[in-house]
DNA sequence: CAGAACTTTCAGTTATTTCTGAAAGAAGCA
DNA sequence: TGCTTCTTTCAGAAATAACTGAAAGTTCTG
């Protein structure tokens, strides 16, 4: 190595458009990162590492993002958690350094599946739960059907339904050996 | 009407286990919300009157939900906005009622329909334009394809590329007059 | 094993988002 | 028009989420 900097000392000279370039990409998809729940500077982190396309340590992240090297760990560690970076070495070089996924399908799988793990499997387990509440014999005491709880019911196991068909095909399409989302998408937006 | 009351008063009275049922579906709907990028209350406000299934009026929330009447204001508004629930008046009062759309499919197609509108035309918008920056003949200056801006092109273009599928995809499936999705899906998820 | 190089953790701080409440704004009514 | 009822707005307060930096932890190396 010839560097002997902290932050890694790129071979080539990068045009100044594309350093631009980088730069908004950057707060784009960090901007989208935060509407969906997502902490802006994980999704910069992210994204600089995705549009860089090579692999970065965590003191480039800290220089690049003007941030600390605690954020930069744990928002490293949390997309190595969703899957959508991973770890390298370079030889004769104890850092780590981080490389991105870079098949966009392959990103957009991760976090679905992860998600779905996350969030929707959670919240269908706890309307299962309700649902003992409200559909044993309780609701039809006094030989009443009940009309508030039948209503009650319907919506919750409408709402149930629904989820079930979105586990269905995130498993069908989204799960671990997932092919076949891309072409399934380009498929139907084919019409 | 009967109720002299600020807040409405069912003719029927709701049986224990469909009031808790509905106070947990709240607690995890507003869960699910925030984890999405949706601000709790205002999931909680959708989720109170989805699951209630009958018209609400802006005391409602601010009773159940323990909310200032600016907060259920606010919330309703957005709603609205999300196209999620509808206004409703009830004859002989003045005040305004609310109404979630019952239909969980329809819910769906809002909600997504919206997303796109706010979050992924927008970014879709800014990655064209960064496009420009790079492809131009700015990148082949002196005679040089410049592998660095080719490879910055191709991931950007890749991006691009995604997001126009999901684009046509949610046009397809999810526009206005969005028929089809339910039964796409479902066949999908059964193989 | 001691020291150097690097990474993780977390208590305290800062930034951002969300909420409140009171005042201003409509809209119906007599 | 003036009164009443209901709705919206928004500056400031409160709650929540994100970030920092230094100390503790880990791993490699001689």
């Amino acid at each position: 190595m010839v560097s002997t900097d902290a932050t890694t000392q790129p071979a080539d000279p990068i045009p100044e458009a594309v350093l631009e370039a980088r730069e908004r990409f950057v707060a784009a998809w960090g901007q989208m990162g935060s509407a969906w729940g997502i902490s802006r500077t994980m999704a910069e982190v992210h994204a600089l590492l995705f549009i860089t396309g090579e692999a970065l340590c965590t003191d480039d992240f800290m220089s690049r993002l003007s941030i600390s090297r605690g954020n930069a760990s744990m928002s490293l560690r949390a997309l190595l958690e969703w899957g959508v970076i991973s770890r390298t070495h370079k030889r004769g070089d104890r850092k780590e350094y981080f490389e991105a996924e870079s098949d966009v399908w392959a990103l957009f799988r991760s976090i679905v599946r992860e998600r779905m793990k996350r969030e929707v499997e959670p919240l269908v387990a706890g309307l299962y739960d309700l649902r003992t509440l409200t559909h044993g014999d309780s609701g039809k005491r006094a030989n009443r059907p009940d009309a508030v709880t039948a209503a009650h019911n319907e919506r919750l196991d409408d709402m149930l339904e629904f989820f079930a068909t979105m586990e269905k095909l995130s498993q069908r399409f989204v799960s671990p050996s997932g092919r076949g989302l891309e072409t399934a998408a380009k498929l139907l937006s084919r019409l």
